[in-house]
Parts: structure tokens; sequence; C-alpha cells
DNA sequence: ATTTAGCACTCTTCGCTTGACAGTGCTATT
DNA sequence: AATAGCACTGTCAAGCGAAGAGTGCTAAAT
């Protein structure tokens, strides 16, 4: 058990060193707490010995381990919601036209702004949301493009070019089937229910005119689940001290433009809040990066992430209030509807 | 005028350069050409007189100048097109029932791993595209989206949600009527016709239930409108020598993630293959860059642009043939249409 | 039993010098 | 016109020393 003022030096070391970016000495914390820099050393070797802190030499000041982190996230650290502006973030949402990409997409902009970090959003998995209407609409000859809408009002379209011995009657009564079919019916059970349909000879007649037509509209609800994302703020990255090696920024960029994002923020953990620090993540390339990150909920039973992507000297007291908040304030923008 | 040897040493000297990166010495060149490192020296001077050539101090071997690029590009050079790997190109336009979008996104994808620079594509400005089809579809409550869908097949949809004083009926009338008066209007278009046939009585009492209306209307359009854009291969950057710099890395990268590719390239010069080396782009962080960028149709009278975006120090040898390869392959593709 | 003062020790950082090296310009020669 | 020779210039990496920040430990003070 840590006395109080362990506690209080791993606080202030935590805290200091998110500042500063430079190992804590004795010197600086007896300024802070009303100890001798060799009583705050006795604490800091204790600590040290418990795994808490590091050094980067053997005659530096000290710098929290990971555990370290974990410890004054979980226990020590106090939220301080007073800095959030929370007018920014409401402006952000008074305009309700705005589409879901469109309002998810602002909001990890103003959040990169807001913390000088990196952030990302996980578009909501569309698994729950329900098919609203199908359109088929001819371009020219033999090409289309169907559309699908769920009732989320989000829209996916794909061109499909039609084989020769399908016509456009047969394709609008297929379309209004279809609609008959699908319509409420949510993306992820899709492909099962109209598996099912056709087995009931009800469609079969008028699908199996071709397989590639069932091919495309099972490919235009896949796009569906596809994981999208959202990234803003790559660059604040470089801006902090632990990327001042090219070989870094390289590694960290690297990872941002392929599309490994889904490994590191999923919506695995839809509980609540949380916090990957260091080798947590299961990406080398963020070994030394911290993830914060929150489940929001759009509509009914949709859930998306939105995330913070920081050094692991990431300022914590500022970032998981204002995550919270964010996300508090998406979901119940969406639970009006 | 130059010397037959003068503009060998010219160009060897840029093929040296962008190599190696490292300032091309006389005795290098005197091993390609059957002359002593003084007689090249000699040269050089010369050279660097009429400004193809710089040092970067006074003992260095030399560096070709902006200057220096140009003259290699417009008369040096030959285009050596047997590198291109058509058959990847070819690939990569095998599925026809990819959409416009996708289409472009894998085409930059695949010219940022061949060349190992950046790529960007300009989506094709949709001014010219014509209206096929105008949908409106009742979400829940007072909430509908709107879809236009393009005679290329691209859709663009806007969520509105609709005043008190508006039921469906009325809606599903003007939905009509606007499609009727739009169907194979030009985007570009739209905004004025609709305004000259509100002018006309015929549908004013419609449209003056509400203004909000007739704006949701016109921002979807306005939408299209909007110049977007695909980036690929950013982090190709980071590995070239040029920036070692993380000062020179900063910049860059706010550069592409703002907003300002569009100060870079743009559809102005639809004459063809254009380049652009240093300071010729106005934009400051790109002032030691080249962009080569290229036109490409879609269908009918409507364009896009390509573009690769490098060090000056830039292989134009192997970019600008490979450019061009696919912007013919781009516009062949949709030409058939 | 804590806390503190004092001191030797460790490690990093920064500025300076030095020598090797690559390349030039100029002059004299072929 | 082309080349050989040579003095000169600038860069780069390695080595060195002094300054500075911080520690651990021991002995003294509270």
């Amino acid at each position: 058990m840590l006395s109080q003022r362990q506690k209080d030096v791993l606080r202030l070391i935590v805290e200091e060193f998110v500042k500063t970016a430079e190992p804590v000495g004795s010197r600086t914390l007896s300024k802070l707490l009303d100890f001798s820099p060799a009583t705050i050393r006795n604490d800091m070797a204790d600590l040290e010995e418990l795994g808490y802190l590091e050094k980067t030499h053997s005659s530096s000041g000290r710098v929290p381990s990971e555990k370290g982190y974990h410890y004054y996230v979980e226990t020590l650290m106090q939220e301080d919601d007073t800095t959030i502006d929370l007018k920014v973030i409401d402006n952000l949402f008074k305009d309700s036209d705005k589409n879901r990409d469109d309002t998810i997409e602002e909001a990890i902009n103003l959040l990169s702004q807001l913390t000088n970090y990196t952030t990302i959003a996980l578009g909501p998995q569309a698994r729950n949301s329900k098919v609203k209407r199908i359109e088929l609409i001819p371009l020219y000859e033999r090409v289309s493009v169907l559309l699908v809408i769920t009732n989320l009002g989000h829209v996916e379209s794909k061109q499909i070019t039609l084989p020769e011995n399908v016509n456009l009657e047969q394709l609008t009564k297929i379309v209004q089937i279809l609609n008959e079919i699908l319509i409420d019916v949510p993306i992820g059970q899709v492909s099962e229910k109209l598996h099912y349909e056709i087995s009931q000879q009800s469609i079969k007649e008028l699908l199996d005119y071709n397989e590639r037509i069932l091919d495309a509209f099972l490919e235009a609800f896949s796009q569906f689940a596809e994981s999208k994302y959202f990234l803003s703020g790559q660059s604040n990255m470089l801006y902090q001290p632990e990327f001042s090696d090219l070989e870094r920024v390289r590694e960290l960029m690297n990872f941002f433009e392929r599309n490994d994002i889904l490994k590191l923020v999923d919506h695995s953990d839809n509980k609540g809040l949380t916090v990957r620090i260091g080798h947590e993540n299961q990406v080398t390339a963020m070994k030394d990066c911290s993830v914060v990150m929150v489940p929001y909920d759009i509509g009914h039973e949709e859930q998306g992430t939105i995330a913070v992507v920081g050094p692991t000297r990431m300022d914590y007291q500022k970032v998981i209030p204002l995550l919270k908040y964010l996300a508090a304030h998406i979901s119940k923008l969406y639970h009006k509807s």
C-alpha cells in the first residue's frame, strides 16, 4: 500500500511529465510538496521498486512506467471538466440537417483540435440498421445503379452491369419484391433472410435469371458492414517530442496510412471508456502510444467508437472528460430520433 | 546554344542526381562520358553560369536548378515506357462494376505504389454531369433523405428535416415536378434552371410552401460541385532524403492534412500533361517539390485530374509516361459508355 | 523513526578541434 | 580543345573536456 505522500509523488510526476516531457527530478517535486529532495528521492526509489516509475538512465529523473500511468488514470487522477469548452461542442451539433457521417467527421476534427492529438472515429457498425428502401435506377444501356437506404438515412450505392438476358421490367419486379421482403430487416440479417426466401420458391423464379444480380445485391449490402473510419489530426503527433525521431515518424505515418486502424480501435469493448496504454495496444507501431476510446450510441442499438491517440505521456486529465462529454452528446443527439 | 556534350552533361547530372540524391562531381561524369574530369568541370562551370546547375556549397558537386530540370523534362529526357508495368494497370480496370470513386481511388493507390511518391486525384468536376433522378425518401417523423443520382451513377444524399406545414403528399408532388424539370440538366445549371422555373409561376405555388426545402435541394446539388479529392502515399515522401528534416516533414504533413490540396492541383490546365517544378507551385510548403499532373476524361466533357507529387528530384522519366498511360486508360474506360 | 544535509558518482549534452575526404578552379602542358 | 597537376575550400564524423542535472548513500538532525 502506498502512503499518501507516495501517491502525491506519483501523481505529480505524471502530471509534471505530461507537461514538460522531461524526466522529473527530486528538486522539482520538493518545490511542489513540502519535503526535501532527499525525502522525495526515497519515495521515488520505493515507487520505482514497485514498478510505477522508471529512469531513462542511471542518474536521470523519473518517468512514469505504463503501470504508473494506469494507477494514475484509475485512482489518482481527478477529472478536470472545467476546462472543457462546452459551447464549442454544443455548437457543433446545432445544425441537425447534417448527415451522420459529416457529423462524426466534424466531431473528431474538433476533438483533434482541442486535444492536439490524433483522433479516430469508427463509424457505427450498420449491422442493426434496418433497410428502409431499395432502388434500382437505370443509367444507360445495361448499366444501372443500385441504392440501399437505411432507417438512419445512410445511403450505399453500387453500380451493376446487367447480363444480357434480363430486361428492365423483370428487374423492377425484382426490386419490388426485394423491397417487400427486406424492408425493416437489419443489415446484418439481409443475406440470411434473402437465402431463406429464395429457398421458399416464392422469388426463386425471378432471381435465378442470373446469379450475378443476387451477387451484386449482396455486395452492396456488404459495403455497409465494411468498417469505415475517420481519422483526424495525424500531423498533431509530429509536434510531440516523442516523435522527434524520423524513423518513428515513418512508422507512425505508415500505420495511419495502412488500413490497420481497426487493429488499434474496435467496438469490442462496448462497456464504456477504455484506456489502452503502451504495449496494451497490440500494434507494435503504437507501443509507446496510448489510446482512449469510448463508444457512442446511434439510434437503436447501433454503436460506434471515438478514440484519441497520443503518446503514453498523454494529458489524460483533459482527454478523458472531453471524450466522455462528446460521446454522450453524440448519443443524445441521435436518441431524439 | 548548348553543345552536345554540355547537353549530355546536364542530362547525366539530372539522372544521376535523381538516382543518388547526392551532388554530382566531375569524376563521376568522366566515367560515364569519355572525357577527363577537367573537361567536364569546364562544361559544368558554363552550365552553372547559364543557370542550369547549382552548387550546394563552394566546393561541392553540381545539382540541377529548377531551370535545369525544366530543360531536362522538355528537351533532354526520353520517355522510358518500357518499365511501365502495363499488366498491373490493365488488371486494375477489369472489374467494370466498381463505381467511379472506387476506381479512381484504386488507380492512385496503385500509382503511389509504383512511383513511391504521393499521388492525388481530383474527382471529376460534376458540373457537366446530368441529373438522372431525384428521390425523396421519408425516414421517420419529419426527417427525410434526399437523393440525387447523375447519369454517371454518382449519388449524393442529404438529410432534411421538413418544416411543420408541409405534408408528405405535397412533398412527393414537389419531387415529381423537380424530376420533370431537372432531368438531364447539367449539375452546373441546376440552380439557374430552378430559379428560372420558379419565376415562371408553374411550380411557384408548391415551392414557396417553404424556402427551406428549396435551400436543402440547392445544398444537395452544391455538394456535387465541391471538389473531392483522393490522396495516397503520403508517407512515401518520408523516405525521400529531402525530408530528413523534421520541420520539413511537419510542413508537408500539415499541408496534406489541411484542405489546401486544391491550391496545388487544379483542373485549370486541361490541355494535357503539366509539370510544375519547385517555386512554380504557388504553395510555399511545396517550394521544393514537383507536381506532374494530367487530366483524364470521364464520359462526356467531364474532367478530373491525377497528379504525382514528389521532390523536385523526381524520376520524371518514369513518372511522366506512367501518368500518361494511366490517364489515357481511365479515359478509355469511361468512353465506352 | 523520519527527515534532511552533504558529497561522491554517473550520465548526458554541447561546443570545440582535428583529420580525412570529396570536389572545385586555375594554370600550365599536351 | 582537352587534360594533368595542384592548391584551396567546405563537409562530415570522431574524439575530447567541461558543465550541469540528478542520483544513492551515509551520517546527522529532528
